[in-house]
DNA sequence: CGGATTGTTGGGAACAGATTCCAACAGCGC
DNA sequence: GCGCTGTTGGAATCTGTTCCCAACAATCCG
């Protein structure tokens, strides 16, 4: 039955069998494993760890030992890795980077932050409105801390649902599922061009018009570019791209670089374009204002400093407030 | 400066001061630690973990000081958290996870299993087409083992180039962008629904035939949802859209339940919906027929078995191969 | 070509340090 | 005061490290 070591991974309870295995390692090993695998050498390995270097044979050795597996190749000028032991390494890297998060970020705590909050948030959301609002709340929050990730705003909703962090912003096209949704921001799309391009007179623009230009897209998965695209098929034309870029200053320097229009937020072109000598014809269409939610897997099982947070970021922008999802 | 306290998570290597504290956590400690977490009582958590009670105190107590902050509140009735408590409990959790993945994949090594890949499918190929593929590779490579998880295409691409996995598969429409990218299948869209649907009759279909119908739609982030919708709006009219479903299993009983039609592929079918009394009608359509690709990193420097996997998937299919990136 | 040299990993005994256990203790609520 | 909680102290134990030495392969040198 081959199919048998198809593994889908899933979240398991361990079994007594695991957690037996599970007690055999330890991070001492796994850091020491890593060193011989960098250097290739367990002498050079054991000097960078500031330990014996028969410690750390024996450490290799016992470790092989317990799962019965053979890590290196013993060769006359230094250690190779088995298969085993790629895999290993690749386990032990991410653990350790986790350790690594843990003594950080306790750190912190011990200098005195009193919470963190873990967020995702799309690149309009970070760029625009984040900045301001992050600084104020800290004003008002000296000890809080912030670990902020950006993504597209579908991979947002899908952190969310995975608990990867508490809160997360994210384009209110998006479909946010399950999860709870409250207003945040909006957004205004402009164009952005050359002052020598044949639109640069025009005060406000129909995306329409700006089709028969080339074009400068945003990464495939933002909601600007799928929403974008979206908007160009529907106008029974096709948008005419020449390359798609990571970020909103990525897309201005490429309109200064001659190679077409961009579209992205207002705030955005007054934070990353300032300065670079070009101009941004808001959109006239309905879609270009656009709107950003909050989202969070239970607004009322949060904990008292993602509360706080939530709280905050739905006070924050007064005019138009309420639940959207 | 307030500002300083937002941090963008990104890989850095560590700082002398920050080895010396990551040297301060041990696994045991943090297995202990979510054990008191978890029963919120020191007693108990200790018998759980088979240990004396005073033990545990002693740990928590030690690794409190190490860092030199309060994780619990002391209350008569048990240990509640305090923010710093819970921050390190969401990153034990997910370091305690990944040990254990590291025990049981060496464990898997040590009973004879030679070599693991890991990878990245979209949900069209994990249902049609690896199944067999890997069953055949598992037959010629009987020590090999696989960890699969399922993504929508986009995302496999993202995992690939972040080194979450060393080879993905996802529709051919996906920018692969700096990754390497091969051939693997065809795909054929069909058009599913109740053999008492007025289309039912029908020998082959265009997908704007279906358009005055309602739609049972995908994930959103999926292809084969993004495609359609993208052929809709191109025809200028929009899908009906009743309910998005995560899986074709899911899109073939919500069809069952007289829900609309539902657009997955025909292998697909063949694998989830056949017993089920529905019909499925080929779609006339050029993008009826999709492409789904391999991509890896850098095929020059795969890990020995990644290579192997790469080469059979590439040959399998033997019609058409080729190079599409 | 032979032999010495330098580098590697591996093994055993003694030592130091950490971890554990048991028992007794202190705070809190009922 | 009883039952529950977590904490403290000292002794037994165990684990890990070091040091020294052996075995081995490659390389250099006479």
């Amino acid at each position: 039955m081959p199919l048998a070591s198809l593994n889908v991974d899933t979240q398991r309870s361990p079994t007594p069998a695991e957690t037996a295995l599970t007690r055999r390692v330890d991070l001492t090993t796994l850091r020491l494993f890593v060193a011989v695998c960098d250097e290739q050498n367990l002498t050079r390995a054991a000097q960078r760890e500031g330990i014996a270097a028969s410690a750390v044979s024996k450490r290799m050795n016992d470790f092989e030992l317990a799962f019965g597996v053979t890590l290196f190749k013993r060769l006359a000028k230094g250690m190779a890795l088995t298969p085993a032991g790629e895999a290993l390494l690749h386990h032990a890297r991410v653990t350790l980077l986790n350790v690594e998060k843990i003594a950080v970020e306790l750190s912190e705590y011990s200098q005195g932050v009193r919470g963190h909050v873990r967020m995702l948030a799309n690149l309009s959301a970070i760029v625009q409105y984040l900045p301001e609002d992050l600084s104020a709340f800290f004003a008002a929050h000296e000890l809080l801390r912030v670990d902020l990730q950006e993504r597209p705003s579908g991979q947002v909703v899908r952190g969310i649902e995975e608990g990867a962090a508490e809160i997360g912003i994210c384009a209110a096209e998006a479909d946010s599922r399950a999860l709870e949704a409250f207003h945040y921001r909006y957004d205004n799309l402009v164009v952005v061009m050359r002052p020598d391009h044949p639109l640069a007179g025009r005060e406000r623009l129909l995306f329409t018009e700006t089709l028969d230009f080339d074009h400068i897209g945003l990464h495939t998965a933002s909601s600007i570019y799928l929403r974008s695209q979206y908007a160009a098929t529907q106008a029974g034309k096709t948008m005419r791209l020449r390359i798609n870029v990571p970020g909103f200053d990525a897309v201005c320097r490429m309109v200064q670089a001659n190679m077409g229009l961009g579209l992205i937020p207002d705030r955005a072109f007054a934070v990353v374009g300032a300065g670079m000598g070009l101009r941004a014809i808001p959109l006239r269409d309905d879609w270009g204002r656009r709107e950003l939610k909050i989202v969070v897997r239970d607004a009322a099982h949060l904990s008292a400093t993602g509360r706080l947070m939530l709280d905050y970021l739905r006070a924050v922008e007064t005019d138009r407030g309420g639940r959207v999802g």
